[in-house]
DNA sequence: CCTACCGATCGGTAGG
DNA sequence: CCTACCGATCGGTAGG
């Protein structure tokens, strides 16, 4: 009732092993505790998914997907860039508090991948923060950033919303809205009093 | 030459996990190739610590005891807040830019330690975020900062100085003070360009 | 999806 | 600090 998917022993299998990587770290989750959860033996998870490291790669692949597919349309959005920044940054804050498992796993987890698939997540991150960088690049371009560097003010922008997962909790004092606003004014306003 | 600390097989060993924790991971890392990496038995090591478990929270705690003693002074000094503030980000920076393995283990592998330490880490980390807050609080209240609250606002400070391990390189373009100091003029001067 | 099993490796110890 | 070993657990497989 509470998620509404498919509940397929292999979504079961995905979902749990979330939740166990997150909570506990991958090596520290053995493919035993995980089908125990989910009420079958340990074996019969390699009728689902081909290795451990697979699973972990499927949910990787997955939170990937969902921070693309949420920042594109903004990134390639007709509007100002004042407004495009401030809803990129609340999109990105509702990818992270809509599954915080994967959020973790993603931003934690994926280094215990395979080397090849390792190099691969690099390339991706690497390719997510280049649609921030052009947005930013635009931002200075137009003279609304007062950051002289793309890179590094686009890291700054991330850097406060990827520690999102360490602290926001849904049944918290703030929605997933108010916390990406609020990011958005503190990373765009910064703390320090305006002067009137 | 490169480091001038006493160079005992203790010391060794104390670096040489701190450095394969953060490479790999705590569980990733066996016992067994941190003595190799240092040339002795993998059973050896339980002559220099007890445990697997003793190794990393001696690095835990070595990490956790550099920012406080690096913090309590600033904050406790006799200075504007303006100026107070500015300085302890700096100081962080600090802390985590002269030791960046040491700050990736504290951020992210000490949560494999046993629940008594982790319980223990966890209070560590509310002191050290209690300080922040009454910095925060002082600016608040003082009208040098416009943030209405203190411990979003200090958690938000934290954010990026505490993700600075995952892409600064000594060898990079910036100095260690180079870096704080954009930082802090990220976070209290905002990305936002202040019209005049 | 289960039972029963594999080789490998793990943290840790005894006794020197 | 080493040699030699311990029980436990790991990811993964075969055969049903």
């Amino acid at each position: 009732m509470a998620t509404a998917t498919t509940n397929s022993t292999r979504d079961q299998l995905f979902h749990t092993a979330s939740q166990m990587f997150c909570e506990k770290g991958f090596h520290a989750t053995s493919i035993r505790d995980i089908a125990e959860r989910v009420g079958i033996q340990g074996g019969s998870i390699y009728s689902h998914f081909e290795s451990k490291d697979d699973l972990l790669w499927s949910i990787v692949q997955h939170a990937a997907d969902r921070f693309f597919s949420a920042i594109r349309p903004v990134a390639g959005a007709d509007m100002g860039i004042t407004q495009k920044l401030r809803k990129a940054v609340i999109t990105h804050a509702e990818v992270i508090t809509s599954d915080l498992d994967a959020a973790a796993v993603y931003t934690v987890e994926w280094r215990h991948l395979s080397p090849e698939r390792r190099a691969e997540v690099t390339k991706l991150r690497d390719e997510y923060e280049s649609i921030w960088r052009t947005m930013v690049d635009q931002g200075i371009r137009e003279g609304y950033l007062a950051a002289s560097d793309a890179a590094g003010a686009s890291r700054f922008i991330l850097s406060s919303l990827n520690y999102l997962f360490t602290w926001f909790r849904p049944d918290g004092p703030l929605t997933a809205e108010e916390v990406g606003t609020l990011i958005a004014d503190y990373t765009f306003d910064g703390l320090r009093r305006r002067t009137v």
